[in-house]
DNA sequence: AGCGTTATGTTGCCTACCGAACATACAATT
DNA sequence: AATTGTATGTTCGGTAGGCAACATAACGCT
């Protein structure tokens, strides 16, 4: 917490040249994310985008009947609100806070006037959504072949490659809504890989002992979703493409 | 088979405005889509963009073990490719003919160039884009959630869409490879199916007798899907955005 | 210390789906 | 008419994960 905060947390917004990023970042707005809150409903138009930088925001879809699941993850790597500058102004899927932190924000029209200039703003945030959307085709074969067990693993891989440290606050049962399964099923899961040694946890508190051993024990789709993000957002500081 | 054949059977090419069709049109060379062929490997560089007319295109993630998913299909109302302009050049699933029939391709660069004018090409291709998006997600919804014959119908009713008739050519072992579930489990769904007068079919051929019904025995995702679609790619003819 | 709240653990039953092996039936070719 | 390949039908046992109901345990408050 003693880290100062900085725009420049955030890897998009890291990667941009200087003339883009002294462009963007007088009207960027530091701004606090609770745990749960909704940052935009399905439906709703969007008023801001945010590039988180200590917080990560779940896509995450309802259905009629309550039950939901995960879409995808933003965190530090990317930029919430991508529907903004593809043209639909919205979505049919929900975001909400799902680790409390920070971000920042920015005006809709103003990152809609900077992605318009056709330069290489508009290239990156073409090229995070390209790796997002392998991120949400990879989420699909998961749901579809992978046990519980395996996608607890990656869901905590691709949480913690999103915040900074090897520990996460995230109760079971808001595990189970991400992923779309039950909280016994969590609960099980997890018990398994504590008594491995492989994580700990404590009413809420996720401690990851073993990284190495939890790819271990994740299915492929962590890796592939790792890969296409390193290959198409490599860490750039300032030499966007 | 009598119907001229027509850029103009793809709505994206439809949709756009004369200057951009005239200058894209005598670049656009149609060409015949066997059934199972492979049009992009996971990985591999593409050389061309298509537009299917009557054709379908699955996009299929295939697993090591060799399981696979599909992801999302491209008919007559979209794009296959569109890596090629979100900047990646390739992605990680692959891309087989589904449906065995016509498509128009150009050369990569062509459109890549088409898509740097920042024009309304570039302002449909990404509307576009964002409904394929809203399609992965809610593929992924429901391999979490539905049954393999909710999940059985939403297929069919996609595909349906994409040609302009009510039948398609299809074994049930191709469609468990695109739904990623058993033969058997299709087999006893489609047998539902049609003791229930909803569909008939016999060797790889599947006619839609009562679409309504099949609607009402589907998921909720076909619907999502599908006003998304219409929502973000109505009907344009030529007065593209 | 006592209280309620919230997180986690456990158990039993049930169903959908998987895996594998096999039976039938249609269609094209000879 | 016989043969072969391919599409579909059926069965059996196994299991992951669903639903429900409840037990325990940690923490936060007053």
């Amino acid at each position: 917490m003693a880290e100062a905060a900085s725009p420049k947390q955030n890897h998009l917004l890291d990667a941009l040249l200087k003339a883009e990023f002294d462009r963007l970042s007088p009207n960027l707005e530091h701004v606090n994310l609770p745990l749960g809150e909704v940052m935009y409903e399905s439906g709703g138009l969007l008023q801001h985008v945010y590039f988180p930088t200590t917080s990560i925001i779940s896509l995450l879809y309802v259905m009629k009947n309550g039950a939901s699941a995960e879409i995808a993850v933003v965190g530090n790597e990317g930029i919430l609100g991508i529907s903004l500058f593809m043209g639909g102004e919205t979505t049919s899927s929900r975001a909400i806070v799902q680790s409390a932190g920070h971000a920042y924000r920015l005006e809709a029209q103003l990152l809609k006037d900077e992605f318009n200039r056709s330069g290489p703003v508009q290239r990156l945030l073409l090229r995070y959504t390209q790796a997002l959307i392998t991120q949400m085709a990879q989420t699909a074969v998961c749901n579809r072949h992978h046990s519980v067990e395996q996608q607890l693993c990656r869901w905590l891989l691709l949480s913690l490659d999103r915040l900074a440290c090897d520990e996460l606050t995230m109760t079971q049962e808001l595990i189970a809504n991400m992923l779309g399964v039950r909280r016994e099923g969590v609960t099980e899961a997890a018990g398994k890989l504590q008594r491995d040694g492989i994580i700990n946890y404590s009413r809420g508190r996720i401690a990851v002992l073993n990284r190495s051993k939890l790819e271990g024990r994740s299915c492929e789709c962590y890796k592939v979703v790792k890969a296409e993000f390193d290959r198409l957002l490599p860490a750039l500081h300032g030499i966007a493409t």
